[in-house]
DNA sequence: TTTTGTGAAGACATTCACAGCG
DNA sequence: CGCTGTGAATGTCTTCACAAAA
């Protein structure tokens, strides 16, 4: 077990890895090796092993890693044994997306408040129709539900003012999906996804000449 | 000039100085040093010149970079002097969510065909509401139409078959939103976006006691 | 002078390769 | 044996620091 900090490309595998096990689980397997493991997600054997063994995570020398004990292993470092309530400000077209989207609750995320500039539209989440608040009642209704994660899926303008907003009700994690790189204080996670730039990304390899 | 390769973090950040330099133009500023493009974008002043470097960009010592001129430079570094056209794949939530989010016309992205299992819904675009094709006739579509983008928004299940078909039909870039890495041939492209798991590495930092 | 462009240094991440345990 | 756990080697990305140019 190590006591060094947790290398940020390795956070952002666990969850990877999570998946990966709840699935083989599904499949019957018991036990896997880190190169069956590295085989069906595309990656280095050793960098699994070297990623699991942050957490101490023994696997068994000469077998491999036992599935259901590292799957519940990863839940508990990644902290998704509980349910997390999720406050979306944004209820334009990919925020009601967000809301409606299925995948958020299979990982242990529940949209538990909406709001928006213009709250009198309505918003149907993955669970049931949600009403949705002004800007105006952002910080009393997070502060008091006690919800700890954003998501941001406003508009490049309102986007700061509404991620100073949610910190400032207490939110210490952030998903933006304003082109913009907030500015928060130290202690707030931001994570940004940003589609625009996604696919301009793209277009730089696709309008390269053919490798040859 | 460097004739190197250029990284991919390099490009990752092209598009984010691309934006930046767009908004700095609206707001009539004509020139521009890199620490003041870096106070802008939360980067170092060395790296943004050292991104700009790799193409020639050429900024004027002792002044800064001509905004306008390296705005153009990079759209057409980046390729989006053009329109693309945008095959999407899954009608569901978060497929229809994206059609209809107006950031993708935005950065010259235009979704020209979508594709679902069960083709009878239809789907409202940024633009008109478009009809949906069935799987069966995506490689026809596809590569009548030549599209060279796929956007991915199936469950897991079904992901990977369908990029095996968008890569039959021509594709050679792919903006994968279910929680998969496919497996491609090397000369197509991907960039993975996981909502689940971007939230997921959020709770992993939140999960953990206050830093003191 | 001011700010670029860039080698060199440093930080970070991945992969190798093997000792050691089951 | 086979496979994990890990130091050492390699590779990649970021930041420093300064010579050269406008």
């Amino acid at each position: 077990m190590k006591r060094t900090k947790v290398p940020t490309a390795t956070v952002g595998r666990l969850s990877i890895y999570g998946r990966l096990l709840i699935q083989m689980e599904e499949e019957g397997v018991e036990v896997a090796s880190s190169a069956q493991l590295a085989a069906r997600c595309g990656l280095n054997p050793a960098q699994i092993r070297k990623d699991l063994a942050y957490f101490g995570a023994f696997g068994i020398r000469g077998v491999g890693y036992r599935v259901n004990e590292l799957k519940d292993r990863l839940k508990d470092v990644l902290g998704v044994t509980r349910v997390w309530k999720v406050a979306l400000v944004g209820a334009g077209n990919l925020g009601s997306a967000l809301a409606a989207y299925r995948g958020f609750l299979a990982h242990g995320f529940e949209i538990d408040a909406v709001f928006d500039k213009y709250p009198n539209r309505c918003v149907l989440s993955a669970k049931k129709t949600v009403e949705v608040f002004g800007l105006k009642e952002l910080k009393r209704v997070v502060s008091q539900r006690g919800i700890k994660i954003g998501v941001v899926a406003v508009p490049q303008e309102g986007a700061q003012s509404v991620v100073d907003q949610l910190v400032d009700a207490g939110i210490q994690g952030i998903l933006n999906f304003a082109p913009i790189r907030p500015d928060v204080p130290e202690h707030v996670r931001v994570k940004n996804v940003d589609l625009g730039s996604e696919l301009e990304s793209l277009t730089f390899y696709l309008s390269k000449p053919v490798k040859g």
